[in-house]
DNA sequence: GGAATAGTGTCTCTTAGACACTATGCT
DNA sequence: AGCATAGTGTCTAAGAGACACTATTCC
C-alpha cells in the first residue's frame, strides 16, 4: 500500500484479499440432423472442473465442482485484460466478443477471504471452438446446455452468476446486434432465426411467413451483393437462400415507442 | 489475507490497494417561469469539493477539486449496501433508485496506489434534496447541470465516469421506467413529458398533439381513479389535466420488431 | 410427382403521423 | 375577448398479422 494511505482505519476499510475475472463463455451448437435441413441449435456454456490439487500439491478449493473459467488479475492490469488474457489461456481463442455485466463482492462467497469477482460473457462462433483445451489448473473442459447446467454441483456462486449472464444475454440478444456473434459473416435467414430462437421467445420468429418478410427490412443486416448480383448458397436446402450480413446501423429502441 | 492463499505469487497476482463506491447523484429542477405554465425541467448532478486536508491534518489527495461522492467499503459491506450507506451519510436521502453501472479499476487511475471504484448512479426527486448537506471530508455540495459539470476541473477519472453515468441514465429512461424515479407518484402528462424531454431528443416528445394521444395508451402507466372517477389536478395549467401513476407492468422491447 | 426449404400475394385491421379543431379557466 | 394548457376528430399511408400460394431443387 503506497504511503498516501496512511490514516485510513484498516480494521474499518480493510482491503480485498484478491480480485478476479471470472467469464461465462457461450456459444450455440448446431447438431446436423440431416442433409438439406438446417440444424438444431443449442445455447452451451463452457465449464471447467476444478483440480483436486493446486501446482503446488496441496488440496485445491472447491475441488471437483465445476466452475466458470477465470482467475487472479495481475499486476496493472485491469479486469477486462485480465478477462481476455484467460480466455485466451484456456481456450486459445482471441478477437471474441467479451462484456463485463457485474461485479461479486459479497463477503463470504469465497472462503478464502473477500475474493471479489468481476463477471463477464463472451460469445464464441462454434467453429473456434474445435481448438480449445485445458490450462492451468482446469482439469477438464466441457460444454453444457442450460438445462445441465444448472443440475451440476457449481463452484463458490457461480450459479448465481450464471443465473445473471443468462439474463444478460437474453437482454443483449434482444437489444443489440448480439446475435452477429454467434453467427459467420455471411449467413442466411434462417440461420438468425435459429439463433434468435435459441434465446429469445416470440411468436412472430417460429411462423416463417411472418420472419421471412419482415427480417430482409432489418436496417442492421443488409444482403451480400457481388458485381451486382445477390449472392446466394444452398448450404442448408436445395432451394437457393440470399446471404445475408450485418452492417454498421446501431440500432436504438425505446419503450415509450414500442409495440405492446 | 487467510492461509488458503498462500502458494499463490503475489508480484504476480497484486491485491488491490483500496476499494470503493461512488455515486453519481443526479436530479430534475423545476424552474418556475410564470404561474400556471410548466416549469422548465433540467437535468443536475450533485457534486462535493474535496477538502484542502484530512481530517488527521494532511494536505489531501485531488483538494479543491469537484468529485463524486463516494468512500471506501467497510468490511462485510458489498459495493452496493457501501454505496447506499454513502448516499445517506452525505445526503441524509434514503430509499432511492441506485443502480451499479461499472468498475473503474485502471492502474494509475489514483496516485494513492490501486484503487478500484465501483460507480453507481442515484435518482433523487428534487424535493427530497433540501434536506442535503456536506458530510466527512467535503467541503462543499452543489448541484451542477450538465453543461456546467465538463467545464469543471473534475478529481481522479470521474469525468470519464460522469460520461459513462450519463450515458447510462440516458438508455435506462429509454429502455426502463427509470422516469418514475424522478417524478411524484402521481403526476400530470406533461410533467412526464419534461422529465423526457431533459434527457432523450425524440421528435415525437415535442410534438404535444403526438404525445397526450400516444402516452395515455402506454401499458405501465394508469390514469389515478377514486370512487371511479379519474382525479384531476390544475397543478400547472388553468385548464384541470388527469392524473396518472406507474403501475407494475414491466416492458419489454426488442430491436426486432422496433419501428425504424 | 413428392417433400422440403425459401420465400411472395393479398387481404384486413391497427397504428403512426400530420394538422386542424374543441374545451377549460384565468386575466 | 385573449391566451395558454390540455386535450380530441379526422384523414392518409404504412405496417403487423394471418393464410394461401409460388418457386426451386433433390430424390
Amino acid at each position: 500500500m503506497s504511503e498516501d494511505l496512511v490514516g485510513y482505519d484498516v480494521r474499518k476499510y480493510r482491503t480485498p484479499d484478491g480480485y478476479t475475472s471470472d467469464i461465462a463463455v457461450f456459444t450455440i451448437i448446431s447438431t446436423e440432423v440431416g442433409p438439406y435441413k438446417p440444424p438444431e441449435k443449442t445455447l452451451k456454456l463452457m465449464l471447467i472442473k476444478r483440480a483436486e490439487k493446486t501446482n503446488e500439491g496441496e488440496p485445491n478449493i472447491e475441488r471437483g465442482k465445476w466452475a466458470l473459467p477465470g482467475g487472479f488479475i495481475k499486476t496493472e492490469e485491469t479486469a477486462y485484460e485480465a478477462a481476455v488474457r484467460e480466455l485466451r489461456e484456456e481456450t486459445g481463442i482471441e478477437g471474441l466478443k467479451i462484456k463485463h455485466f457485474g461485479v461479486y463482492d459479497k463477503f463470504g462467497r469465497d472462503k478464502r477471504g473477500w475474493i471479489i469477482s468481476n463477471a463477464h460473457y463472451a460469445i464464441v462462433p462454434e467453429n473456434e471452438l474445435v481448438k480449445r483445451r485445458a490450462a492451468d489448473d482446469a482439469a477438464e473442459v466441457a460444454l453444457f446446455s442450460m438445462d445441465e447446467v444448472f443440475k451440476l454441483d457449481l463452484a463458490f456462486d457461480h450459479k448465481e452468476i450464471i443465473d445473471d449472464a443468462l439474463w444478460f444475454i437474453r437482454k443483449d440478444m434482444s437489444l443489440t446486434t448480439l446475435a452477429k456473434n454467434f453467427l459467420p459473416k455471411e449467413f442466411v435467414l434462417s440461420e438468425l432465426q435459429g439463433v434468435l430462437l435459441t434465446v429469445m421467445d416470440e411468436p412472430w420468429l417460429k411462423l416463417d411467413s411472418q420472419f421471412f418478410r419482415k427480417a430482409p427490412t432489418l436496417p442492421f443486416i443488409e444482403k451480400v451483393m457481388k458485381d451486382g448480383e445477390p449472392q446466394k448458397t444452398n448450404r442448408w436446402s436445395k432451394n437457393k437462400a440470399q446471404l445475408y450480413r450485418f452492417n454498421d446501423f446501431d440500432p436504438y429502441v425505446s419503450i415509450y415507442n414500442a409495440k405492446y
